[in-house]
DNA sequence: ACATTCTAGTTGTCTATACAACTTGGAGCA
DNA sequence: TGCTCCAAGTTGTATAGACAACTAGAATGT
């Protein structure tokens, strides 16, 4: 029993491929854009088959330690661009796994008539039919999201009949437009006099802007514009190696 | 020649494996949390080996289209979280990047002693001797981020030494202190007086607020405040499937 | 009814081999 | 010199087979 003494014979051979190449990167002892070992090379001071050290390499790709060219060679990336996985995450999951209440107050819900701009993102005529939803989400009875979304009909039908008092927005759409594509963008703004009497802040507060539109399948299905509080709320991410 | 016709055939088989699931998934005909054929039932279906599938699979999950356990079998991924890859990238290359022209005013560079806040976060005794330095980043002559920024002397000894108008603190302490981790958090605040006039921005414009801790190797090396002018500038993303 | 054991099915890892696709540098030639 | 061509090295993909680890349900025994 040398467990803990040895972990490496506990781990797949790939993994301590992996190790041991991150370590040196680590390290530092390999630079960005110093080469790695050829697959053969590691074969050979490992004692695995090619497709073993293959798969360690694969994977370092994917995880942004490695560059790697055919028929030229693996080199250590130029930056660590170590992927940070920002998730399309529903903001009543998100509440709850802080160990929070979470609370949806539906401020309106409707059809209108798109706007040119509105018209332009959704890929529509202008004037077409578009569903308008106006929510404010709080984190145990204090605002901290204000919600307002366009969505197109055609993608989903039956939005104006959903129960948001039971379900979200997000949710609604997540289960009945499945979800091909979405782009967003966060911008630090100030809110409109609505937005700041929803949010119950100083209309001079300054707040965090997601304008966020998805896709699904052939349509543009939903444009939303969420604000939060500066104060109350922050993106929270970590990269590791 | 069927090339136009048939994309299918110049596609690895893996990748074959792959667009046929996310198809499933994407059309709504899997739902999530629906299970998806064995591995067995698709290298029949497919024609090709266990391994081809496998590796499909796998490479499913790095993406969060499925979820896979052991001994039970492969479902959709209950939400799919795509991965937006966040990168910690030089504001240098950024700019650049975006085909402007990309300069530097030093505002301040020196030594101070940690306060307490400083010492918790650096897990350095307080007083502790730290590097200072204040820059101010402008994209075609116009400020958009303020750069405050303190550095463990144990991890960049020669940081005060450094040329910053040749590079920046990130690229720099990238080159000299191998990343390990980074952490962040993004928030929507107001600038400090002296943030607003450095930045040449009104007291009241709402900023978006990184501040950025790295570590390399056992220190702490780097902790930085960074101010973008809300209307200048925002973060954007990208999810797909 | 309950607990235990067994078994079929599934995923996880690994091997040895093969060929294709590509890069790079050098040999040979005009 | 400048060009082509080739050969060695490297990565990309694919295969067939093997065993390990695990799950879930069925069969069995108490």
């Amino acid at each position: 029993m040398t467990k803990t003494v040895a972990p490496d014979a506990a781990l797949p051979a790939y993994e301590r491929v992996k190790a041991f190449i991150k370590a040196q990167v680590n390290l530092g002892v390999w630079r960005p854009g110093a080469p790695v070992p050829s697959e053969a090379v590691l074969q050979q001071q490992f004692g695995i088959s090619r497709m073993t050290v293959n798969r360690a390499l694969r994977e370092l790709v994917v995880e942004g330690v490695v560059t790697r060219i055919q028929g030229s060679g693996t080199v250590v990336a130029q930056l660590h661009r170590i992927s940070s996985t920002l998730a399309l995450r529903d903001i009543h999951d998100e509440v709850l796994a802080r160990g929070h209440a979470h609370s949806t107050r539906l401020q309106h819900l409707g059809a209108v008539r798109a706007s040119a701009a509105l018209a332009d993102v959704f890929r529509l005529r202008r004037g077409a039919r578009l569903f308008h939803s106006v929510l404010v989400h709080c984190e145990d009875g204090v605002p901290i999201q204000y919600e307002d979304r366009h969505v197109n009909p055609a993608a989903a039908p039956d939005y104006l009949a959903a129960d948001f008092a039971a379900t979200t927005p997000t949710r609604y759409l997540l289960e009945h437009a499945p979800l091909t594509e979405a782009s967003y963008t966060i911008e630090a703004g100030l809110p409109s006099p609505q937005e700041a009497e929803c949010l119950a802040i100083a209309p001079g507060a300054p707040c965090l802007v997601m304008t966020r539109c998805t896709v699904s399948g052939p349509h543009v299905a939903s444009l939303a514009r969420l604000v939060y509080p500066g104060l109350r709320y922050s993106f929270n991410g970590k990269f590791q190696l």
